[in-house]
DNA sequence: GTGAAAGCGCTAACAT
DNA sequence: ATGTTAGCGCTTTCAC
């Protein structure tokens, strides 16, 4: 069933049904409604490759999503999917390792699926103009900035939380509850990631309240997994570093944590504190509940969408969002006097 | 940059780029080489449009996921990703709502994205044969059966544990604990998910054990996620309904009545017993761990790949494979005298 | 072993 | 408002 068959059961040129397919204005009512009602019960779908080929161009978006298993990225997935499919294109995910180049794969994609645009799903903050230069479609990276500046700002679009400041606040957070001794837990000091934003938040805080920034006191993961955060606390527990509080740049993260301390024979929130960013549902069901600053991932993923098909289809300019963070109150931060 | 240039850049036809990308035999190694080597160093990718154009196929996969946010389809789905990519075709995901018909969306999609097979993750297990009619490619049901029999077992693939085998395995464990007043957490008990064959599984082994199928005992949810559970479990305790474990047909779920026994006042396992079917990684590190039967997430999403692929290429048959469940101790289970 | 040429199904001038 | 036609980039006979 081609665009030559409805024709033809309908009495007209390809043309004309070309024109009811693409919503054109110069067909006359009665002619669009043959056209529309033959479709309809032939049930023809038109072949994508040969719009897409004359085109030179297919209704498809790619997400590029680095950290494989990130719970955090799955709800921001889904609302990603849903608001593409929405518009009427197709997303196509890709993962890559934490070592891959998202920008590379994301090049390849662009050619190899003729992508009209892609969102970076966790990435590094720190492309250089020359690396970007690969791309030639909009891109919005969803969820992470680029604040250092190694970009003009309006060569790229994000959607992403203030991390630092945010940081700063659940830093602050502790501080107001008397806290001192505050350990961060993070991937790396200078992964250029959120990681290391966060980390910035988390010693700014300190030094804007007089506490000296303590390397022992700073405990590395080298990733973002709960198993990795659960063998660095129990590392660092072991090693009888003291500390009142842990700020976690993931929930997640936060969990492996408590499993640590937990293990340690550390109560939280009696013995320790800990406050996170991110807001996943589970962090609500463990015991105690996680005190952390929840991420609005779904309207992330919109916004991420909404942004780069504006661009896509000449609407709109690179635009950078920062969305606000939500304080959710669990049971893992306590006062101490 | 096209296959026309290319050929000029070689000196060769059209035909000779074609064969050499196609990796037909009868093409001179001379020209294989010269082509690749242009082809290389030209940064050239055909077109996938054109190809599937004059294919009348694309080398794409569809996933259609239901069950929006379950964690438990992230591992599935990044292996299914990582395998579809390895073998060079290309994933499409939809998601769909637990209201949604994926038969229909997977038809869909399959003339819309001119689909080569399907994979089906976490849908109903009792299609009958008319709705599949409207499939013309393979697909596989990945994380659940057919085992009703409402389909002949050689017209569709899956790959699934044996849910209601590993649901009474885990209820007899309640059982060889001593337990006698078992609780199931379901979704419904008549919903054709998995959920339903995990509760007959809960029924057969209350049966062989000569215990009584008591209505009250029996959590319906309506949903899979952890917030339904966690409700309908506190509003079970509120009746006062007593009962010394729970069984849940999935680890999610049992994290939400973990809390809710907490708010109850009831220690898990001192007051109340827990095991579930899933073996999320966050089940690890809650407290206390989540005792369960492992699904080998991985393995399933490429076991499903792997079928998939091999009836697109015509390499075989539909198949059903069973795969083993992996018994977790974690501290949620406690005997009883 | 290689090349010429006919389409795959569609869109977009262009002509009417 | 409608029809005619030339490609989009590729694969695949079919000759040679």
């Amino acid at each position: 069933m081609t665009i030559k068959d409805i024709a033809k059961l309908c009495g007209v040129s390809i043309s004309t049904v070309s024109r009811v397919l693409n919503d054109r204005p110069d067909v006359s009512e009665e002619n669009r409604r043959k056209v529309l009602s033959v479709i309809q019960s032939s049930n023809y779908i038109p072949n994508n490759s040969a719009r897409d080929l004359v085109k030179t161009k297919s209704d498809t978006i790619g997400l590029v999503v680095r950290g494989v298993s990130n719970p955090f990225y799955t709800d921001i997935i889904h609302a990603i999917e849903a608001r593409i499919t929405a518009h009427g294109f197709t997303m196509v995910m890709q993962q890559i390792g934490s070592g891959d180049d998202e920008v590379k794969c994301g090049a390849m994609m662009e050619r190899d699926k003729r992508l009209q645009g892609i969102i970076f799903l966790g990435g590094r903050s720190d492309y250089t103009p020359a690396e970007l230069a690969a791309l030639n479609v909009p891109f919005v990276c969803c969820s992470y900035g680029n604040p250092y500046g190694t970009l003009l700002r309006d060569t790229y679009s994000s959607v992403s939380i203030a991390d630092e400041e945010e940081a700063h606040r659940a830093v602050q957070t502790l501080y107001d509850h008397g806290h001192r001794r505050i350990a961060a837990l993070i991937s790396r000091e200078d992964d250029r990631s959120i990681s290391q934003l966060r980390y910035q938040g988390y010693m700014k805080a300190l030094r804007e309240n007089g506490l000296p920034l303590e390397e022992e006191l700073v405990i590395s993961t080298g990733s973002f997994d709960i198993q990795g955060a659960y063998k660095a606390v129990a590392e660092k527990l072991r090693q009888g570093v003291e500390f009142t509080a842990i700020f976690s740049i993931a929930d997640n993260m936060a969990i492996g944590a408590m499993r640590a301390l937990r293990e340690a024979g550390r109560k939280v929130p009696k013995d320790c504190s800990v406050i996170a960013i991110d807001g996943l549902e589970v962090s609500e069901y463990i015991d105690p509940p996680l005190t952390t600053l929840c991420q609005p991932m779904e309207e992330m993923g919109q916004r991420s969408v909404d942004i780069l098909l504006d661009m896509v289809q000449g609407k709109g300019h690179n635009r950078h969002e920062i969305l606000p963070t939500t304080y959710r109150a669990g049971a893992s931060v306590r006062k101490l006097h």
